[in-house]
DNA sequence: CCGGCGATTATACAGATGTATAAACAATAA
DNA sequence: TTATTGTTTATACATCTGTATAATCGCCGG
């Protein structure tokens, strides 16, 4: 496969031989971008669309993506790791903080109402298209459970709290929140302050529930 | 409406052109189950293939259906009442019974592999497609909200045990289940028996949850 | 028996799509 | 300069889409 397509790509020792690329991966992306929207899922974006909005022949498209599906699981990858950053920060700057289960889920539906278009991708998108690219979305799921997971324990640990399960308890948390974050996500502004506060109340939930468990003290019934 | 019978036993020589096969709403829908697939959502079947599939000129669509749209959402429609159905019944079945939530988690999951493509309308395609047919699918998420709080506050009194805002907790539970079985869709045979009880326990947590916090004995951190 | 009429059809059209092919282009190497 | 080389484009083609139009069929009332 060809991977010099891009500026950013080639070395800069060899600079360049016949004509420049003038669009980059980048530009197309998002160009990609340009065109989706709360109506405008990603699977059903055109070649011949992209291409358009983003100034170019349609075979132009071949040489930075194989397909629209090719540039879809790049974007899901760069939205996902946007958002796992996000949140790491969040959960760190709580740690010294008052309530880590608030501070995440405030900053995950910040980045909900700020990033919609990219969010979107990994909320509501990660069910239809082709395997790659829902094998693409169930991948930042996972890395997102799992980075969860380890802060639970960390967090039960430090606080002296049971846990029990917890891998069951991130994923139960990652699939609400994320679940919970695609309907909100065309909310009106006026009702999300109440949207945030109820997701809160969720996941504090599933958290006293794991703890009552760990320490034996569930009516199991 | 034209509910005209449907004719199983068309005979396979068709010498003539012009009108021929009655084709009801129902053989319609029936085309596009046979079409939709883990590969193939509903928002993305055409006209003229509904209607090959269904064996009739793509024009007599028409007469049944505006468009794919709403051949969709009477789809939806149907899939929900047919799950909330399965699910009440397993819920009252299981009022003398042992456990609520197990019985309920297992009806769910038998119903997911039983109906597949049934559910997985609900479960993956109601967040893609036209307006209609999202709005179609949240309203069937409400109402099984809505039955589920009835019955967990009936449960709570009847077992005598608290329960914090039951509407978010019948939110999440409902957001949860089905979070995970539109993952738990394409799970091979043999680590379904697992996914049912994770699922089991997961449930556990929110209901743990919400009677730990009703019931002062919640340390919130 | 026949005439009408609604259900169903064939035919047609304009637009869109993915992509194959080859020409036009720009930047470097000689 | 010219030749070379990879990039971009124009053109073309077969296929598919939704739907407009008019012809055809079969049933039902007369």
């Amino acid at each position: 496969m060809n991977e010099t397509a891009s500026d950013e790509l080639r070395p800069a020792t060899r600079p360049h031989q016949g004509r420049r690329a003038v669009i980059s991966r980048e530009d197309l992306m998002a160009a990609a971008m340009e065109l989706v929207g709360p109506n405008r899922s990603i699977s059903t974006l055109s070649l011949r669309e992209v291409a358009r909005e983003a100034g170019i022949a349609p075979n132009s498209f071949y040489r930075h993506f194989r397909d629209v599906d090719e540039l879809a699981v790049t974007l899901i990858e760069q939205a996902g790791a946007s958002l796992r950053q996000v949140i790491g920060e969040a959960r760190h700057r709580a740690i010294s903080g008052r309530s880590v289960v608030r501070s995440s889920v405030e900053a995950f539906m910040e980045q909900l109402w700020s990033e919609q278009k990219y969010m979107q991708l990994l909320l509501r998108e990660g069910t239809v298209g082709s395997d790659a690219f829902k094998a693409a979305v169930e991948r930042q799921l996972v890395y997102f459970e799992d980075e969860l997971g380890v802060d639970l324990v960390r967090l039960a640990k430090a606080n002296n709290t049971g846990i029990y399960r917890p891998d069951l308890v991130a994923r139960s948390i990652t699939r609400l929140v994320f679940a919970m974050g695609a309907s909100a996500l065309d909310l009106p502004k006026e009702r999300r302050r109440q949207a945030v506060e109820d997701l809160i109340v969720m996941v504090r939930m599933i958290v006293v529930g794991t703890q009552t468990i760990a320490e034996g003290r569930a009516r199991i019934d």
